[in-house]
DNA sequence: ACCTGAACACCGTTCAAGT
DNA sequence: ACCTGAACACCGTTCAAGT
């Protein structure tokens, strides 16, 4: 590869929908879904704006690919790891520690709570939310709670979780220190799960 | 009054910044933050948008002066409420009382969480939050719990509160009905607030 | 099959001129 | 002290024309 090449993301000619919505993900991760725009994008591809739209019919189309695109990865990855803990309380642990550590997808995820604004956001985060409790749930119900106490103990822990998340954002600030992190975790532990 | 004025919002002649500012938040309210945009306004005060630059600089000048408006007043009313209630397991239950029935100052304060995006927003939302995990603090204090786990449970009532809001938002078609929302309070009061 | 370039609408912002 | 009206920048969208 020649010097040229080096100041671009490297890509082989023209451009497909996926090229488009993997930038508008990316861009969603480093500033937010608003960041998402057709001429800063078309821009940072090295094309101009108009040929964006032969691949998608609106800038909202745009972002609903992007949202599925996510949809899936967080499927497959995060979510894929945490079935993997046998154990309900360690899996719950497992889900705040990757929440506090931030991955990609987290990251994404928070973006997306700020931006639940946006009509394309809901029904995405409303999927992914629901397929959490569920799982949650069910954790819960092998953990020894009958049905309806699993129900609520899962909507209460998964409240919790999405409140930590906004929190961590709210109060930038006063972000957690590590020891106070594990302290806390401690605690949510100690009151959410029940003894065996 | 006459015919011609009843299709406008009634004022004496011309504008304040406060007009301006009750404009934006009433905005708020109804469409959310995004909706708060400077023609659209102008239109509804019946004035030209520029106009708007004599009262403030910027867009961002009056979201700023209108989340103001409403965290002054969430101060006196909401909170205010909560402060009356001496038993700190009925406060809580109040608080989660007041998210399920909607008052205006919660519809904002949902309004306002999802538009977490814009900078505006992120420093009010932050100092409410702050407040109000403060008081919960101490409510868990008096409960008798120590200053610890005060905190901790603090913060887990409230991300609790919060998330519970999101949740509400995000599962839309899924929104609790009275009596299933009933026993899930009193299983997330069983569960965070000490026994006596 | 994908891209350019010019055009238009909409909104934020500025400013000289009006009352 | 407050408002108008024209101007410009920026972004979404359209489309005829290019390769």
């Amino acid at each position: 590869m020649n010097e040229a090449e080096l100041s671009k993301p490297e890509r082989s000619g023209r451009l497909s929908a996926d090229d488009w919505a993997q930038a508008a993900l990316d861009m969603i991760a480093e500033q937010g879904v608003a960041a998402v725009a057709v001429e800063p994008l078309a821009r940072r591809l090295g094309v101009t704006k108009g040929s964006f739209y032969w691949h998608f019919p609106s800038r909202d189309a745009l972002l609903v690919a992007a949202l599925e695109r996510w949809e899936k990865l967080e499927l497959e990855t995060v979510w894929g790891q945490l079935e993997a803990v046998p154990d309900p309380r360690q899996r719950l642990r497992a889900l705040f520690e990757m929440v506090a550590h931030e991955f990609k997808s987290h990251v994404i995820y928070s973006e997306l709570l700020k931006a639940l604004d946006h009509p394309a956001v809901q029904p995405v985060i409303g999927r992914v939310s629901e397929r959490r409790m569920d799982y949650l749930t069910a954790s819960f119900r092998q953990a020894g709670l009958g049905r309806t106490d699993a129900q609520h103990r899962a909507r209460l822990a998964y409240s919790a979780y999405v409140g930590f998340l906004q929190l961590n954002l709210q109060l930038h600030q006063t972000r957690m220190q590590h020891d106070e992190f594990e302290a806390y975790v401690e605690h949510m532990m100690a009151t959410l799960i029940p003894s065996v």
